[in-house]
Parts: C-alpha cells; sequence; structure tokens
DNA sequence: CGTTACATACACCGTCCTGTGTACTTACGG
DNA sequence: CCGTAAGTACACAGGACGGTGTATGTAACG
C-alpha cells in the first residue's frame, strides 16, 4: 500500500528521479524517522540509482532540508487562507484533526520530529524547522489580530505551543491529542478576544 | 566541566561500574542524543570497559530504558510533595523554569526525546515514557481536584499537553518556552476553578 | 542524425556501530 | 589466604551507513 505511483509495467524510473527520491523520503522519513532510513533503501524505494541520487543531492543533510522546504511550504494555508470562515473560525480550524475516515492518528509534525532526530540546532533542517514554527506562530498571530486579540502576538504564540503540544503528546502517547489542545485553545481565544470584539 | 565525580588519582575506575554508566548516559544522552552517542563513547566517558557496559546491561536498548527509569523515578515530586504550596500554586509551579542562574535553555525532556528518536513505539524505553507521562497527568489531575477544578481528569491533561509543547517548542526554536505554557496554564486553572472554591 | 543531459548498474571505500571472545587483574569477604 | 565476583584490556566479527568511481544506457531535442 502506498505504492507510489507505478508505471504500466513493473519498470518505471525514467526521468522524474528527484520527485521520486523527494516522494520516497516523504513516505520513509515519516514511517521511520530520518535516522532509521538509510539512503540504500530510500533509493530502493524511490526506483533510482543511489548515484543518481548525489547528482541530485550534494547529501543525506541536503535532501533532508528540501524534505522539510517541500513538506507544506505554503504554512498550512489550507487552514488559513479559507475565505468562509471568520478568523475566530480559522484559529479553530487548525487544531482539526487532517485524518478523515482512517483511524490512524495524526503523524508527528515533521519539523519537530526533524529537530530532535537530527539534534543539531545549526543543521540547515533545523534551522529551517525553526524558521517554519515562527511562519506558523506570525500568522496565527496576524489571525488573531484580525480576529480582534487583545495581543495577538501572545495568543499566536500560545495556539502554536498548543499544536506543538498535541503534536510530541500524540507521538508520545501513541493516541490523539489535538481535542484536548482544541479545547484549550477555545478557551484561550475566548479569554483574548474583548467581549465587544465578539458577535 | 560536568566532570563526573573523579577520585584523588587520576584512575578511578573500580567497583561502582553501572552508577558511572548511567552517570554518563545521563550526560551524553542529553548532550547529544541516543543515537549519535555510541557505546564505545559512553563506556570511555564512565571510564568502563565495555565488557563490563555488557554484563549489566544485555543491550543499549536495556540501558535506555534503565536511563528512562532513572531519570526522574518519583515523577517530580520536587514539585507535587511540597507542602508549602496550594495545590493551585502547585499547579504553576509545575511550568517554573528549572534553571536557576544559568543561561542555558530548558533541556528537552527525555522522554519525548527518547520516543521520537527510537521511534518504536514498543520499545521498552518508549513504552516507559508513555507510563511515566500518564503518571504525571494523573499527578496533575490529582492536584487540580485537590484545587477544587470542576473537571480535574481534564484540566491535568491539558496541563499536561502545556507542559509537552513547552518542551517540544523550546528545542524546536532554541528559545525558552515554558513561561508561554505557564501563562496559558494561569489562565486555564482560573478557568477550571468555580468561583466559590478560589479564596 | 547526433549531441547532451539524465539515469542506471554495480562494485567498492572507509567509518562507525552494536556486540562478543578471551585472557588477565583486582579487590572484597569469609 | 584463598575463592569468587567484579572489572579490565584489546582485538575483532558482522553489519549498516554515507558516499564515490566507472562505464554504460537511453530518451528528448535541435
Amino acid at each position: 500500500m502506498t505504492e507510489l505511483e507505478k508505471g504500466p509495467q513493473g519498470r518505471r524510473r525514467g526521468r522524474g528521479a528527484r520527485e521520486r527520491i523527494l516522494g520516497a523520503s516523504r513516505q520513509l522519513f515519516r514511517a521511520q524517522g530520518i535516522n532509521r532510513t538509510g539512503m540504500d533503501q530510500l533509493c530502493a524505494v524511490a526506483q533510482v540509482s543511489k548515484r543518481t541520487a548525489y547528482q541530485h543531492f550534494a547529501g543525506k543533510d541536503e535532501l533532508v532540508a528540501e524534505y522539510l522546504r517541500r513538506f507544506d511550504p505554503d504554512a498550512m494555508s489550507a487552514v488559513f487562507d479559507r475565505t468562509d470562515l471568520t478568523p475566530r473560525e480559522r484559529l479553530l480550524a487548525a487544531f482539526e484533526v487532517p485524518a478523515s475516515g482512517t483511524q490512524e492518528l495524526t503523524p508527528m509534525c515533521p519539523y519537530i520530529a526533524a529537530a530532535v532526530e537530527l539534534h543539531d540546532p545549526e543543521h540547515p533542517a533545523s534551522q529551517y524547522a525553526r524558521d517554519y514554527k515562527q511562519v506558523i506562530a506570525a500568522r496565527l498571530a496576524e489571525t488573531a489580530r484580525e480576529a480582534g486579540a487583545a495581543d495577538p502576538e501572545q495568543l499566536g504564540e500560545q495556539l502554536a505551543l498548543l499544536l506543538d503540544g498535541a503534536a510530541a503528546r500524540t507521538r508520545v502517547l501513541n493516541s490523539e491529542s489535538f481535542p484536548t489542545a482544541a479545547a484549550i485553545a477555545a478557551v484561550l481565544i475566548d479569554n483574548a478576544i474583548p467581549a465587544t470584539a465578539q458577535r
């Protein structure tokens, strides 16, 4: 399952090596973690020769960084760019569990996972993870401002912390924690928006 | 620095091998992570021969599990067993940054770090991490009950999520997040305790 | 057609890792 | 004082890992 599109014949390969490598990265880094995924296995899944992989990426570190960059390049625009919701509803929508019908857990936020696994704040991927987290906090703050929060920066940082807490806790406990985070978020949002701004 | 107590002469070693191994684990797993710490290096720091290490621990996995078990065996009793504080104050004290005068960050919660690094929910250390997190949530819930919270279980789970969020976010952003978590905790606690129970 | 950029197969290097085998030394306790 | 348990030194197996060298193939495009 999750076979990663395969051509008519068993033989596929051919031209799109870079994309196939990044696809395999998403699959394997999520399923096994970064450190436990060797380049050999990754190339096998991607149906790409090892040589080709190293012609596209200077090393595994660069591949990991690119994997993170590709993961959510527009920073949860599926939530923040929704025009059918009020700002307040958008803030709450950020905590909705994406998993639809399946029974599987929300996967660990890959940015946190990478920062922990790589364990080096100077690693390009760690730096990007930091940037991403700050962008998300900024977008939350911006939306909080639109919602009329008294201190939007603070509310943004608080909601960002809730997202990370839910991600970490879901991973450690092996059970969904986003509903708890959503409940907290509701309290914080109502507390942060002055009564005069609510409708 | 953090030299790990050294005897009068440079030669130390001798009898307390097991404890020295666990001491070195604490030091190195924290500083470098579990996967990036080899048994060779660990034995060198512990001043223990590799053979001795494997006579005390069946393998690295068992050592990691024991490292976690030894880390905080009484589940934050320094916070929860304080008799000089009201239950409400104890709940807030859980978010105080332990670092006193130093400028270093709160280190990543080793239980989350282990669960992410090992990446296997069946690993003994991952199971213990899960247990530990549940114990902490239970102690928070118990304290919440003493403080008169309307739904102590829920408040306990919420505060536990805040702790994990602060830990994860501190690690990713490389800047202290516990104050933010403490601010949220204060809001949640005041919201959860009925006015009649407050004083 | 021929050029060129992309991809492949496959062997291989050096390094690190967990873990073991063996033979030797030290120190405590009865 | 001797037996036993604890620790030591050191080499090495066996595998995974990241990464490279080389020579070959092939599809697209001018």
